[in-house]
DNA sequence: ACCGGTTGCGGAACCGGTTGCATGAGCCTG
DNA sequence: CAGGCTCATGCAACCGGTTCCGCAACCGGT
């Protein structure tokens, strides 16, 4: 395995021009660059990552908080975030975890050590909760906000209203919601967006929850859903409408739309429901490149919130 | 941040000392590792990954390469191994990679000099392709079982041939297997599983495929599923059974048994539907054993096959 | 009392890069 | 042509642990 040493000497330079060659050409004459360079090509010369962090004083590694990995919700953010993690030659690492208990705030901080950053991902739990995860290493929340700290969400709330208007206008007079796990801050923002919609449509409003983001919990709502005698339904995550939408089927109840993702709506041929996309993939890699941001600049850059549009159709 | 030095100063010791101590406390006196560690604790130091790396000339980093995170077979499986690798202080980069092509062993390649091991889930594509992937670092594969390497198999294939004696058993005479994604080792296996079960039994046996596992392609399997008058269907996948049935409800088709995951069964109230469980999070906890004996060797052990059973009910 | 053998510890080299500082060559300007 | 600059480069310290090696103290045995 070859080391800078190596290059250098088949370069005919020092470690330190060449580690300026391959790191910072500019602080190097172009002809000795390329010299460099071909020898480092020549010998397959791959930098030692420990030996960077060591001498750089950073981990290369940022890690992603989940809540969980069952949820393919999450799994493009993930996704997303790893490619552009990848561009800039960072490493990713995943940690599972719900930020709702103090006790995890200690987890993030174990892991604050390892890493350059952190991306959370629609924690829970309070703010100050947060915000003490957060307050280890430059840190980047995602589908959620919290004053004072970047954070990059995808506009749900303000899709779920129009998703809510939409089947107004078709003709639906009871409207079920059905709400997403105990202290989510999406849906929060989701209740207030619908309940402004639907407000002065006078359609009937119901909201359910809260329930966790799984199909049987979808199962679950089909009896109050019914009871609701609710033509429309908005559940907070597939998989919830699909367990509902499941369960509705498998009762013989044909007559409720169940808004959901494009993907299903379209394989099921469903017609005019509205179909909703969270582009994940694309959320992890605005989010990862807001965490670049804050890595690379030397004193705290001021808060942003970067907010994605979430198609409907 | 202390640093070993501190806490040897603090504990009146070398920093040699101190990291015997913490490292190896067998090599230090009782009373010296206690009062190194007091110090360590008192200080809340918290060893430089990237020193150790440095100085042991490893990486303390295991890349898990998946083929895609979107299907619910694989996140347990990291969820599992990302478990086991942090108990041992051990990280976890996710990689998603389909080993077919050889240019993307050229990816691993690369990622190969940042970690100390990989754990290849369901690779696809030839067997030297996975070997040439394989060569760079120890690796034990996941669901794919490989002449001369270390791997660990959950058992559905006969879990699947067991599974069409049950519908047999119940008197149904059309039976469809819904293939996996082509190329797929583990779909082969079932396939064969599967055809050995039914052979001797009379019934009709249908297979269907090769289909990616998701949503949709159960969706689209739904008519030929209908065709072959099928009254029982074993899907490759969860989300292609989950497909297939929605579409199957949604036509109005109601006497087609699909066979599933417990929970899913479960939770509709399908009676005695078969259902089949895989215990992705075991698997990933023992791939990750099985690699830390691997990394912890220092011969070439001989290779293993664990093989999980799979429940079914 | 002497000796070979353990045991616990410290000194120092080392892992493989990065970077502050010093040096010297070459250039511009007055 | 001298003084001052810039630019390219090398030397060496450094990041924070790990580990080889040697030394000294201490053990029991004869």
């Amino acid at each position: 395995m070859p080391t800078l040493a190596d290059v250098a000497a088949l370069a005919g330079v020092s470690k330190a021009t060449a580690s300026r060659a391959l790191g910072r050409p500019d602080l190097a004459a172009p002809e000795t660059v390329a010299r460099v360079r071909a020898a480092a090509e020549q010998l397959g010369f791959v930098p030692n990552r420990a030996a960077t962090q060591l001498a750089r004083g950073r981990t290369g590694v940022v890690a992603v908080v989940v809540p969980t990995l069952d949820n393919t919700f999450f799994t493009p953010i993930i996704g997303g975030a790893q490619a552009r993690a990848a561009d800039s030659g960072m490493q990713l690492t995943i940690a599972v975890h719900s930020l709702e208990h103090a006790a995890q705030v200690a987890a993030v901080e174990q892991l604050a050590h390892q890493v350059d950053g952190f991306l959370l991902t629609a924690p829970r739990g309070s703010d100050e909760i947060v915000r003490a995860a957060a307050s280890f290493k430059p840190t980047v929340l995602i589908d959620r906000e919290i004053e004072g700290m970047t954070s990059v969400v995808a506009d749900t709330a303000t899709a779920f209203g129009t998703l809510v208007n939409r089947f107004v206008e078709m003709g639906h007079e009871r409207i079920v919601y059905i709400g997403g796990p105990a202290g989510s801050w999406q849906d929060r923002q989701r209740q207030a967006a619908i309940r402004a919609a639907a407000g002065p449509s006078g359609a009937t409003l119901t909201m359910l929850g809260p329930h966790p983001s799984t199909f049987a919990a979808g199962v679950e709502t089909a009896e109050a859903v019914v009871a609701a005698r609710a033509t429309a339904v908005v559940p907070y995550a597939t998989s919830i409408g699909l367990g509902l939408m499941f369960a509705l089927l498998h009762r013989g109840v044909r007559d409720v739309v169940v808004s959901s993702e494009r993907m299903i709506v379209e394989s099921l041929g469903l017609g005019d429901v509205p179909a909703i996309d969270v582009d994940g993939e694309k959320l992890g890699e605005v989010a990862m490149d807001q965490l670049m941001a804050l890595l690379g600049e030397r004193r705290e850059p001021s808060p942003t919130t970067r907010r994605l549009t979430v198609p409907i159709s």
